[in-house]
DNA sequence: TATGAATGAGTGTTCATTCAT
DNA sequence: AATGAATGAACACTCATTCAT
């Protein structure tokens, strides 16, 4: 019985190991210019052994997409305890996303992947059947936030909390896409970090009650 | 004396019509997703004589995002008289694309092929010489209209005009592409339309100077 | 009868236009990367025009080779005066071809074309009937002068003349295409000739009959 | 264990198997008129396979070329003593060549496909780094022997030894062309043979010091 | 389980040649 | 006589996927 318990974990090992090539492949080189090929010899493997790991080329990216968004849950949860204003879930989200992600790699990995796979992404699924729960998770997630910060009577009542969601991601897609440009030693500046709060403030701003005393929607400490 | 003007014409409508049916196959498909082939055979030319018009795959994309941007630039002018606001301005950006682009199609061209002739666009050219004069005129002139409305103290004065161009139109560029993956029909709803206007006057709202009456940040008729 | 006559000579003249234009091009660029779309360019014509007046691609770069074969053999016989010895004449090919082809272009061109049309052309025609009655002339001529040599007792009298005729010859090839590999400005140097004149010369010795002194074979002034 | 060996056995058997379907095609058709297709179907693969073998068309060609290369050098080095005479050298250059190419094949491969990759080889490398280095150890191999006859006081003191062997290798690149023209069976003919021989006896001939015994010059068993 | 080997279907691009006007 | 326009047939090279072992 312990024969085949190791043969899963070494099967799980090498479907993890097969993956982070692949990751490492898209952090250095982008989605678009890299090939099973490619991944296979980086991982040590033949192609042929990619494939028994993963059906095809879509699965393969689609689970790089869902484990780079588990992680990010999963960290998410420790910044967010129950009973939390949405303002303060907000910051979790982003307190979260800049300690974990602040070298944006995972970011970058989900949202690259997700729209080269998907291009468009944001405004599909969130409500359908989906290949991609984990990745959904974080848009439910965000999407209750968004709730309940209008609950609070800190956001716009009027605001569309699905279209305030998609907007939300989309946006960090797009920065994210743009980092995925620079040269990798330039992403881990803390410019872009910047960028990417300014842009994250903006919206939230955008997102307010109108009147609303602004002190109160910094998404950093205060 | 007519003959050669003929000539001419008729060398310009073939050229249209090979953009035509290149738009099409970009619209129906997806810019990824075209080859030359394709192109051509819709075209119901050989791939040879679309290469008489179009010396490469990448002039032709190029020369379909230009031409798109150029209609909305051309449509843009009717709508912007001199001596205007910034927030004017912006409205009859917003009006112009409104009524212009109302089936999102040049939208969907100019963002959808841009971003695949060079993707991560917004943070790149703006100032660089550049092959794309027109889709550049865009981006300029909504930079210089932003700054406008920081000036006419409507808009945040810490505000970075270039972030928030790049914001503004990594928006359009991303509600777009969203666009671009729904069915062809259901392209043209006002549900579309209304979306992104909503994510336009959310923009605008985080754009604003703190404190300002948010009916001066209204980009329909008030 | 003067217009056609008229005809006849702008017909002609516009025939050596694209044959000008066409060795241009050989001489700047090699024969292996001319097009005919860059001969009737050059011409400021029609590629359609330029099939009017050479029928083929083969037909006009033979016809480029005669016209150079021709000017060699009209300017030879300027220095080939009857009832001369077959060194006296060797002496004169060399001259003339000194003289002659100082700029090594004509030469370049023969060759060149010559063994684009048709690889390993010293061996071959020389007596069956053929399309390059020019080029041939020049066979026959050095042939002659080569049995004359051995006539004279100056060449060994077991010299096979048909194949000394085909190696000379090759020889002037193969020092040509690789002359013509150089930089345009390179090719005129001294250097070039020298090099030339050495192996000729060794040659020449090559073919000597035994004991003969060799200050009788020197190919330049003595 | 004898299972990875067959498997390399076999890889190495089909890379050789593409490589002669490549010759045969060179021999019958000519270089330059053959494609990776060509070769493909020949091989009864599939254009893809062969590319699994040879990464680029250039790297076959330069591949075959070397073979052959290669197996004329380890067959010279058996005629080929240590403190063996510049003209004996020359000999058993010859022997080796007559032996083992009387078929003319390699040379025909050697020479044309050399002068297709690289037109006017001769007068290149020879001493810049190459990618071809048994085509250049022939070069050099022949260069050294040039310059033991000259020491020899055999040939002419004053004959320049880089410019002899390129007239040298030269004519035998012409001579192979030429044989490469002719139908596949004549090409076996002692006539080939003999032709080059002769040719190469003139050449010795014209290297050599003013006033030797031509019977020290025989390059054929005396 | 693992893989070496194979491949079909593209991909953008070029060019000699033809033909209606 | 001249040409603009058109094209078929190539070309070198790529890649996700399959399959026998």
């Amino acid at each position: 019985m312990g024969i085949s318990e190791r043969r899963e974990r070494e099967k799980d090992e090498r479907r993890r190991m097969i993956l982070n090539c692949a990751r490492e492949l898209i952090l250095s080189q982008g989605v678009q210019n890299i090939s099973m090929e490619d991944i296979a010899r980086k991982a040590e493997l033949s192609k042929a052994t990619v494939y028994l790991y993963f059906s095809s080329k879509e699965i393969l990216l689609n689970e790089i997409c869902e484990e780079a968004a588990r992680g990010f849950i999963d960290q998410s949860k420790l910044f967010l305890e129950p009973g939390v204003t949405g303002m303060a879930a907000l910051k979790c989200f982003w307190s979260g996303y800049e300690k974990l992600f602040g070298n944006l790699d995972e970011m970058i990995i989900i949202f690259q992947v997700r729209n080269f796979m998907n291009p468009g992404l944001p405004l599909i699924s969130l409500d359908e059947r989906s290949e991609s729960p984990n990745v959904d998770a974080i848009l439910n997630s965000m999407r209750e936030t968004i709730d309940q910060c209008k609950a609070e009577g800190v956001f716009d009542p009027n605001l569309d909390s699905l279209l305030a969601t998609r907007f939300l991601l989309s946006m960090f897609s797009v920065t994210v896409e743009n980092a995925a440009r620079m040269r990798t030693e330039d992403r881990k500046s803390p410019f872009i970090m910047n960028e990417m709060k300014n842009i994250f403030q903006i919206i939230v701003r955008g997102f307010a009650r109108e009147g609303i005393d602004r002190s109160l929607l910094n998404i950093t400490e205060s």
